[in-house]
DNA sequence: GTCTATAATAGGATAGAC
DNA sequence: GTCTATCCTATTATAGAC
């Protein structure tokens, strides 16, 4: 039997559309209720803590999102070369192709972003981990491949700034395009 | 004799740095107010149209200090290699290091990024095009001169996302430290 | 140009019925 | 779990004195 889809998830990915498009001050109660068709009542059952609460859900789901359909991969089956690819495509529909900004960037920007501190940290550390250890996988040093582990990360993240500010979704082509190069040499 | 120091500057700095703490949408006019130590009464008779015009002078403050002390400085006297480095010590103090987040960043993230498009369009691109010039001086194709400009661009600005996430602004250091070398070659 | 005072609105959050 | 109604505060913005 397919686990069931929880009603939960399709509100946590409602408010993530939200954030991830205006950040986390500028995603006001109302707009949270309306995209998720929730009235402010409703929402603040599922979610004591109001829009932090949300905002912490956003990035727990994500958070699984990103270990489900990033990470395992890239520990998955396949050559290093193959597994990167994936991980690029994975992205590119992610980010629509660099049109959709980055959540992780928006709440490490906005002006709660202590309060989300730990599992930002965690996600980012995981997702360097994960392409490091299949760097060390594809045969590279482990100080190199950590090194470049996170210099992929900063360019992905670089990227869809530079896109936004650009008003030009090519530089977020260019650059997960130029990945499988830069990682594995 | 030198030029006067205008409080207008000083006033605008003052902006600038509560908008890079906390972003557009986090900087309320109460805290702008008392950040300048003017009240909100003498912000609006400088900046009649409040928050967003005040956004609009700290981009045009921004692109004048950039143009004065990274894009002309590229362009000015000395080795590719030594200008490279010039810029890279110009950001590492203007970034406190990756302590301080992007303006830039902050205003392509914020919900009112639309009435900024153009602002930042222009300062990306003038950026890219000085470290692209400065590669072709340095007797670089200009095709790939201009892919190797965005791309420090785009780690520059990953990097400080990174800086944020993780807490941790080894990654800006490292960033900064390896961009001659991916710079000119 | 700056201030105090004030309006008008939007935001976050809760109470209590269903 | 969801809704309507409501509360309180913060926020944006303006008026008018100095």
């Amino acid at each position: 039997m397919p686990p069931a889809i929880h009603p939960r998830d399709e509100i946590i990915q409602r408010l993530m559309r939200v954030i991830r498009r205006v950040g986390y001050d500028g995603a006001s109660i109302s707009a949270l209720s309306k995209a998720t068709g929730l009235g402010k009542s409703s929402l603040y059952h599922h979610f004591p803590n109001g829009k932090h609460d949300m905002a912490r859900a956003v990035l727990e789901h994500l958070a699984e999102f990103l270990r489900a359909q990033l990470f395992e991969p890239l520990r998955g089956a396949g050559t290093p070369k193959r597994r990167v690819e994936a991980m690029i495509s994975t992205l590119d529909a992610f980010y629509a192709e660099g049109h959709e900004s980055c959540v992780l960037a928006q709440l490490v920007l906005g002006s709660a972003r202590a309060g989300f501190h730990a599992p930002l940290r965690m996600i980012f550390s995981e997702w360097i981990d994960a392409l490091a250890d299949l760097l060390v996988d594809a045969g590279i040093a482990r100080a190199t491949a950590r090194r470049r582990a996170e210099d992929a990360v900063v360019r992905i993240e670089g990227a869809l700034v530079l896109a936004g500010g650009l008003g030009d979704v090519g530089v977020f082509a260019r650059t997960l395009k130029q990945l499988p190069a830069t990682l594995l040499g």
